[in-house]
DNA sequence: TTTTTTCTTGAATGTTTGTTCCAGAACTGC
DNA sequence: GCAGTTCTGGAACAAACATTCAAGAAAAAA
């Protein structure tokens, strides 16, 4: 997963994830099928983790836009963090976006989820007055995950530490 | 300069490059050297042609608060358009932010000139009373250059017109 | 311990891809 | 029209890569 988080998929060697793994070519193959097959189950384990992990936070404890701004603390502390792989998913859509693979399609998915999870957030926090009524909802969502996108583009980029807080900073003026 | 843009470094192979040209091998190495070089001469091109026409909005008529404006604007009305490849700048830091090859430099460095020339703009219109006193000029380019990358992002992934469109409106609302 | 099954290994295979090469075509200057 | 230079075409080469395979090691069963 490391290794086809960093790298992509196209970037990464079979050599790379069988040193990575410690097994051999053979072993490879006969427990993963070819290297397409080795990625689903990459893009799979990452999704039931780190993704995962993430996703909880929208369910933490306190309010639905503590929730939110949590989220995206989180996002940013985890963007900046030295020799940080950006997002799997990210990754996997900037390389695959255009073509109609399968893994593509989960990956759209997946970012749907995430968007809709947060549109649900923001509506209840509109609803109990915490955010302001001007705010739409759907739309903030959706700005919201792209301003993620761009953070991991930032990361991969490997700006400074200090520019992604400051993008995170003047995101949350937005959530209030 | 289309098909590394569409496809990157890696995705495009030499035969699709030479089809593209309408010429053979021999006449491709003949007047680029290497493909690495070909890929240094489509990023300048790009520079040269696109992304100059882009930074040239930020110099157009009207107030600089109306031209920052305009230039997301612009930018939503591009990534929008049907089968859009991107932006080449940011497509590069994807792929070769992490190494230190040339254009990697080169691609932050355009960058941070896009940001720089964002930062001078929002100066102006904070110190003209265009935009609220609240707003942080340097933060304020950082974060629509992280917009500008989510943008480019979920136009690869292949979302719709409209979210995109949303994602615009949004970010919009900051600069008043 | 012996036999059978499963797993591991690293060399071998076939394919793709970047690059080179040279024979022939097209063009240039005389 | 001709000699010399430059350019073009596609076959040929070499390296990298994903994948397979058979022989041997390890483990499990008897």
């Amino acid at each position: 997963m490391s290794v086809f988080w960093r790298k992509g998929f196209d970037g990464a060697s079979c050599e790379e994830l069988q040193d990575a793994m410690g097994i051999n070519s053979g072993s490879m193959y006969a427990a993963f099928g070819d290297k397409g097959s080795l990625y689903d189950r990459a893009f799979d384990l990452y999704c039931d983790t780190v993704f995962t992990r993430g996703m909880k936070i929208l369910d933490g404890p306190g309010t639905p836009l503590e929730n939110v701004r949590a989220l995206i603390l989180c996002m940013g502390e985890h963007m900046s963090s030295s020799d940080c792989k950006g997002c799997f998913v990210s990754n996997t859509l900037i390389e695959f976006g255009g073509e109609n693979k399968g893994v593509a399609v989960l990956a759209r998915r997946v970012l749907k989820r995430l968007q809709d999870a947060l549109e649900r957030k923001l509506v209840a926090a509109r609803d109990s007055g915490e955010l302001s009524a001007s705010v739409e909802p759907a739309e903030m969502a959706a700005f919201l995950v792209n301003m993620a996108q761009g953070l991991n583009v930032m990361a991969r980029a490997g700006v400074g530490e200090e520019t992604i807080q400051g993008v995170v900073r003047t995101t949350l003026t937005m959530l209030r």
